[in-house]
DNA sequence: CTTGGAATGTCAACAAAGCTGACGTATTGT
DNA sequence: ACAATACGTCAGCTTTGTTGACATTCCAAG
């Protein structure tokens, strides 16, 4: 890594040069184009974008979700996520239901043709990830999350750690 | 982390499983979403966007690269970034010199205006990557780079490595 | 030397997916 | 009764990706 001399020690007190922080900038770009590559792929074929993809991921991870909740999760506006859902729905995707407390709200779910979808999309990334953490190591995929945790933003955060730690 | 009972040996064994892959993924969705959210609020007052950065960014890394080098390594096609260094050219932001060697090519430079630019945004991004470098540690930091590398596409991690070991 | 193909870069037109703003409807709650 | 909330939709704009057509330059085969 070209550090030369540098022991652990002046490692420890060095790697917040410019240079360190410019290093993982760059890793986060060419990695994430990596992370979507795959599900991009199958996506083209079946006339749907990566849009569709997030949608599908977050009604598949909490099931029954409303549009309102999405829009949080998503950081969209309405009418962006709008087009995407009315043609999920329109395919027969996703299933949207009125709401039996606030008759307002809709609630999502994927039927069996949206859950199929997300599967497959699922373990296109699922294997490179697995693959990549599987070429770092256990200890590596620790520092990985607790690095990814600190970058996000605070609003964020508390999505991300709500979905962590969900039990039902 | 609310590991809870797993031992570290029994976490080598079941770090792979779906759960902690697909935690994996949301982690890195809403890590970009932080990463890229500094640079595209300053971007934003200025009429640019995310291209515009991520060309600035690499000519400034790579000063003299050629259009067709930019291409391969940002991975859009030809027309798409030429749009956005014809705009950065016109605003004089980068300059476009012919090649002395192949005629055809063009070398691509930041003026001084577009190195200012460059500064502004790097700062702002390299703020965030710090503060969650420090946050997380030296050992976690060198896990997030292991797994963001693993990660990439081959023919990214070559643009990468490359990038990472130029000396001059 | 010429000529035809490969490589580099530019212009034009179109698509996906984000955005703002305005508006309508149903439902809820004060 | 009325204001606020949740959702859907229309219209129009921006950014950034795409493909197709074209000009220029280089190089190598004839």
């Amino acid at each position: 890594m070209s550090q030369g001399g540098q022991s652990q020690s002046g490692q420890s007190l060095l790697f917040l040069t410019d240079e360190q922080v410019r290093k993982g900038i760059e890793a986060m770009f060419f990695a994430y184009r990596g992370f979507t590559a795959d599900p991009d792929r199958i996506l083209q074929t079946k006339a749907y974008g990566r849009a569709h993809h997030r949608a599908v991921h977050f009604i598949h991870r909490s099931p029954g979700t409303t549009v309102n909740n999405l829009l949080n999760i998503l950081g969209v506006t309405k009418q962006s996520l709008n087009r995407v859902l009315r043609t999920l729905i329109a395919d027969g995707l996703v299933s949207s239901t009125v709401g039996r407390a606030d008759k307002r709200e809709r609630h999502l779910h994927l039927t069996d043709v949206g859950a199929a979808l997300e599967r497959e999309l699922s373990n296109a990334q699922r294997d490179r990830m697995r693959s990549a953490y599987r070429r770092a190591g256990p200890e590596a995929v620790a520092g990985f999350r607790e690095v990814l945790e600190a970058m996000m933003d605070d609003d964020m955060r508390h999505h991300y750690v709500a979905i962590k730690d969900r039990t039902d």
